[in-house]
Parts: C-alpha cells; structure tokens; sequence
DNA sequence: CTCGCCACCTGGGGGC
DNA sequence: TGCCCCCAGGTGGCGA
C-alpha cells in the first residue's frame, strides 16, 4: 500500500491535529501484526507527543522517552477519528488523545507498532536505511556511485530501501517511466546522465503524488478518510494495455521479484 | 557483499 | 452460487 507519498500525506494530515497532545489511552485489538505489537502501551499514557516523524514509510510518534514507530505495510491505514466512534474488522490498535483517536486499520496485518527507547534511528528496522529521496542526498551524482555495484535490474535497486527509502513499486515503475529507462536495465550499466535523469523523476514523482494525496487504489485512505488521487495521474502503473500517455504504444507487464512493473516499450530504454 | 526467492496475511476478482 | 487460483501499495530472512 503506502509507498512514502502516502506516509507523508498521512503524517501531514495527523500531526496539526495531535503534536502537543496528550495521550491518554491505548488499546491493541490485536497485536498479531507483522511483528508483536510492542507490549505494554500503556506505559506511555500521560506522555505529551511532541512530534510526529517520518523515515523513509516509518510514522514516529515522538514521545520524550522515545518514539512509537508506526509501518502501515500493504494494507494498513491511521484516521483520526473521534473516540466514540465504533472500531471495525482490522482495527487493531488505537491511540487515544482525549476525545480523539487515531486508529490503525490494517486487513493483511504486515503492518507494525514498535517502541523505541531514545532515537527512533537506533532501532534495527530503521538503522540500516538509505536516504530520503527529497532530501538533498538524491541527485545525479550520487545515484550513480550508488548503483555502480549494483548489477539488479533498476527496478528492484530502486525499491531497496538500503539503496533509497520510500519508493515502492507503484513509484519506482512511474520514475523509471519519466526516466525512460526500461526496468530491467542493470543498475551497473546507467551512466551519468541517465541516473541524473532518474535522481530527477524520483523527485519529481513523489513530490507530484504527495500534491495529489497519495495514489488510492484499494486500502489506502487518508487521515480523514478521503482518497488520493494520484492514480488519475499514472502514466504506466496498473495500465497494461491502454495507450501509452506519451506514445500511444500499449503498455506492458513483466514479473521482477515476484512484483509487476509496467513500462512503455517504445519510451523506455 | 549481493541476488533471488519465500514468507507473512486477508480479501477481491475472474474463470469455471 | 461456490470454489479455486491469482493478485495486491512491503520487507525481513533465507540460502546460494
């Protein structure tokens, strides 16, 4: 579900609404999530949060101690809601602030809730992360000395979040496309202008799509409820077989690791 | 190291 | 209708 547009739109959307808050309940409906749901929430009722993060699709609800770290997985979406209001199927965790609550709806339950004492960065999930692709980290010269020992196709460099956090599959096939540079070339084999090109349509897509709201295309919903529209605007991704936007040639289809990628032949190289 | 593949889990859609 | 198979936005962990 949620590449980093929809985390971001997610966390822009809560933090106006509960930085400064405090928290005055929680209840974990089911901890069975990708990892346990870290026991004992409850130890952090009474804390402030004063800040609400993000690294790379992690959510950091940062409390004095430290952070709880929020993964939305594929299916997982927070609404602020109020307190009142009934919980349903998948609602598995709440953090209650007062008369509000921010409730964790997840179906397929690779979600997670972790706490981490002290800097969120310190935990094992989050230490070995790359970059933030709208940082200043990500342009043309660094993704090319990242990429020279990479012989994957660029797809699936992309969608490593060793290499670059935040870009999922529906991203890294509309990047690659701006890019016109087909999935499956080897990472290895882009030269300087190419991955300048590429550092570029990253930017540029996810920037595009967090103006849209996140692309909405099954579970994904925004802290409010509404849907992103970002999926009006795909140029490949879930369009096998319509007509290029550019071109006019069909789009088309290939398995990489077990995921799709959707490329235009004629535009990408 | 890196790569390629499997696993986790539920629900929706298509084909028969 | 019902059943079965495939597919879905992520990513840790395994063996090669």
């Amino acid at each position: 579900m949620p590449e980093l547009p929809e985390v971001e739109v997610t966390r822009r959307g809560l933090a106006p609404d509960l930085v400064g808050c405090r928290l005055t309940g929680t209840v974990v409906r089911n901890p069975a999530l990708r990892f346990p749901v870290t026991p004992a929430l409850d130890s952090l009722v009474g804390q402030d949060l004063l800040g609400l993060g993000r690294r790379g699709k992690y959510l950091l609800f940062e409390f004095d101690a430290g952070s709880l770290i929020v993964h939305l997985g594929m299916s997982g979406s927070l609404r602020l809601l109020s307190a009142a209001t009934p919980a349903e199927k998948h609602d598995h965790v709440d953090l209650v602030f007062g008369e509000r609550v921010v409730r964790l709806r997840d179906p397929r339950r690779f979600g997670a809730v972790l706490w981490q004492p002290g800097r969120a960065e310190d935990h094992p999930l989050l230490a070995g992360l790359g970059p933030e692709p709208l940082s200043e980290v990500l342009d043309g010269p660094w993704l090319y000395q990242a990429t020279r020992n990479r012989s994957a196709p660029i797809k699936q460099v992309l969608m490593d979040a060793r290499t670059l956090v935040g870009v999922g599959n529906i991203y890294a096939s509309e990047s690659l496309f701006r890019a016109g540079i087909d999935p499956r070339t080897s990472a290895r084999c882009l030269g300087r202008v190419r991955c300048a090109r590429l550092a570029q349509a990253v930017r540029d897509t996810l920037e595009a799509a967090l103006v849209a709201g996140g692309s909405t295309l099954r579970d994904f919903i925004r802290s409010d409820g509404s849907s992103g529209y970002f999926q009006l605007q795909h140029f490949v991704y879930g369009r096998e077989g319509e007509p290029c936007r550019v071109c006019g040639a069909p789009i088309r289809c290939l398995r990489q690791g077990n995921r799709s990628s959707f490329y235009c032949s004629r535009c990408q190289r």
